[in-house]
DNA sequence: GAGAGTCTTTCAGTGGGTGAAAACCCGGAT
DNA sequence: ATCCGGGTTTTCACCCACTGAAAGACTCTC
């Protein structure tokens, strides 16, 4: 795949993110001339860029000295409030789905036109799934992602479903007419169910949490395999665990804990 | 606490970065004001950098306009192998510890002179511990830290050893010839106890994760309550876990499921 | 020991970044 | 309705941090 670089406006803040976009999932780690490829900034710049990072932490670098992202900004990145904050409050509504199903338990959130995977539990001996915390999938084929867009705002809608609909199994719903009605249901039902549409032998059943102002702040799945699945067996729990959520957001942001450091 | 303006350097990456870092646990959302007060940036410039980063999306503005960090860099933060990396690797074992006992578990490292805490499952009805993924604490005193600290290297060591050594409870051990034993029996034993050293009524047992060079990575811990606590029943358990994520870490970077985004 | 790759440093020119200050935009008080 | 104080946004001319290119250093391989 050959990655062009990506458009470098020429402010330093605009090179400094782009030498941090460099990083995904499958380049985890970069030397500097791979960094300064895929950023599209200039070797000497790169080198300088970076280094100033490094001293920062927001990145670090291994034995052989290729970068990598560092442990100081994934701690500032923890104060995302939908990332971490949300997890926070999720958390021990998902432990019990978990451990009533022991399947995998997904957290997600809409970004764009894209789902983002928040949080993910999965049993050692569940289905395969390939999603992974802070990844990103198309949204109208999990779980999820039927969720999410079929509660986002009407303008979202219109433009995923005007755009091209991957198909990743034969079961995947591409056409718009059908995914229409399809979300139609999510919202009537108040659950999701895409069966065999991400892969054949998985089944998902989606269900929304909702924010005080009735609008969906993310989404929480329970996939399980296709063929012993009974998705309307599986709602009410996904259900419940969603309003668990809904309401620990609605107290939550008073923490019980003093959130925090030690004190000096 | 009056917070003095973290020095600002005069480079534009240091105050995007120094931007970055006026967000904290008690303070994750900021006003333009408070964020060019906190960041020790001026106010135009705050507010030009603070644009930048919106659009790119490593911060976002609520409703109220208010700075938030942005879910953009937390996905790219998530990235950091020390991090959500070692993360996907404990989860499944970090689970099972939780499944079993349904205490308290974390998992963290060491960063400097201080942990950092990379994971926590709590339950509902476990002991309150007053610690939150991404935050910090001193070594000397958690499970996890003691644990940490007998197998950091000796220049970290005695700069822990040398510096005040603060006392969270009247069982805390700040004396650093009492502090050298424990750690001592910690390299000896194999796991470490901390009784009553954070919260009285708190009782912690940490193991450590080794890597393939025999250094150690990570650290595991239970978190029970204090009266109840049988440290000796308790740590085979630890144990288990921990050597389940060495061996999930030594095998563990080769992917089993594609990693990553959907095909395009 | 030459050669191909990567990383690091130097150089002078320049344009993005800068602070100060003015303009703007609210909601609350008068 | 008007004023006022807080925050926010924009303007302006100056200037220094940033820049690319190229040379130097370092590390492997053949």
């Amino acid at each position: 795949m050959t990655r062009q670089a990506p458009a470098t406006g020429t402010s330093v803040t605009s090179k400094v993110l782009a030498l941090l976009e460099a990083f995904t999932p499958d380049a985890a780690d970069l030397s500097l001339s791979e960094l300064a490829r895929r950023s599209g900034v200039s070797l000497a710049t790169a080198h300088r860029r970076a280094a100033e990072l490094v001293e920062w932490g927001a990145l670090e670098r291994d034995a052989a000295g290729r970068y990598r992202i560092g442990l100081r900004l994934w701690e500032v990145a923890s104060l995302a409030p939908r990332g971490l904050g949300l997890r926070d409050a999720a958390m021990p509504f998902l432990e019990d789905l978990y451990e009533v199903t022991h399947e995998n338990v997904q957290l997600a959130v809409r970004e764009g036109l894209e789902v983002v995977f928040v949080e993910r539990i999965a049993g050692r001996d569940a289905v395969p799934v390939w999603t992974r915390v802070g990844g990103r999938f198309a949204l109208h084929a999990t779980g999820v992602g039927l969720v999410l867009l079929a509660h986002a705002p009407a303008a979202v809608q219109e433009e995923v479903l005007g755009g091209p609909l991957h198909s990743y199994t034969a079961k995947t719903v591409c056409d718009p007419a059908r995914l229409r009605r399809v979300l139609a249901d999510v919202r009537k039902q108040g659950y999701s169910v895409s069966d065999g549409q991400v892969t054949v032998d998985a089944l998902s059943v989606g269900a929304p949490v909702f924010t005080a102002d009735g609008t969906v702040a993310a989404a929480v799945s329970l996939v399980v395999r296709a063929d012993s699945a009974q998705p309307g067996a599986l709602a009410p729990l996904v259900m419940a665990a969603a309003r668990g959520i809904c309401r620990a957001l609605a107290g939550g942001p008073a923490r019980v804990f003093p959130a925090g450091r030690t004190r000096p």
